[in-house]
DNA sequence: TAGTATATATCGTTAAACGATACATATCAA
DNA sequence: TTGATATGTATCGTTTAACGATATATACTA
């Protein structure tokens, strides 16, 4: 994995948060992203099914193959999945080393 | 601060990062953002200037004053800004709090 | 003096995100 | 039993975000 990947649309990462604990279908996605998110991220359908597509296509999420329930169809993260969500995080762990110290420092004091 | 503010753009989120060290003028907050994101943006100058107008709208980040330097424009983050910025923190270390044991666990098991 | 770095600005396009709507089933309470 | 709410997937159209390209000008440096 290059260090120098773009970085995934805010929707995208959010879904591959989601998925990381367990797959889940469409619209349990959409509950569990809503409150990951702290209520940040309002996931509705048009958003959630065609990242979902975008991210299928970049071979980021798959379906499972078991049919667990007709109605309802399961996704997961791939290898490269895991390995892109990974790559995320140095991100996310990159920016709050940045900035922990300075908000505490200079948040209410302005 | 509500909890349920909608997230900042990535790019956004990047330029309030930058300007939480010091107040930087245009150009070196474009450095500072391809640095401290690890390579994962590239900021060119069309996302830059027209996202530092859009957060001086938004009341986010501010011109300062005093001239320092006659060709540059110098930006700092407002109270609002500081505001934003830990609100904006929060979520991140709450995708981490989500994901840290998770990708240690799956991440190259599969 | 040609090339690279600094500095700001805008244009046009693609990509991301969102709201609305649609449709169907299931559950639950009045 | 019927009306409301929740579940579930899907698409359309629009707005907003993001990006690449280009422009212009000065400063530095090889």
């Amino acid at each position: 994995m290059k260090r120098s990947m773009k970085l995934l649309p805010q929707i995208s990462l959010s879904i591959l948060v989601a998925l990381s604990l367990k797959p889940r279908h469409g619209y349990e996605i959409m509950k569990q992203v809503n409150s990951d998110s702290l209520g940040k991220i309002n996931l509705g359908p048009g958003s959630l099914y065609t990242t979902i597509d975008q991210l299928i296509k970049e071979e980021l999420i798959e379906e499972v193959k078991e049919v667990i329930d007709e109605r309802r169809r399961y996704y997961k993260l791939t290898h490269k999945g895991w390995e892109r969500l990974d790559n995320e995080i140095e991100y996310f762990k990159q920016i709050l080393k940045l900035t922990k110290e300075r908000v505490e420092e200079n948040y209410g004091q302005i």
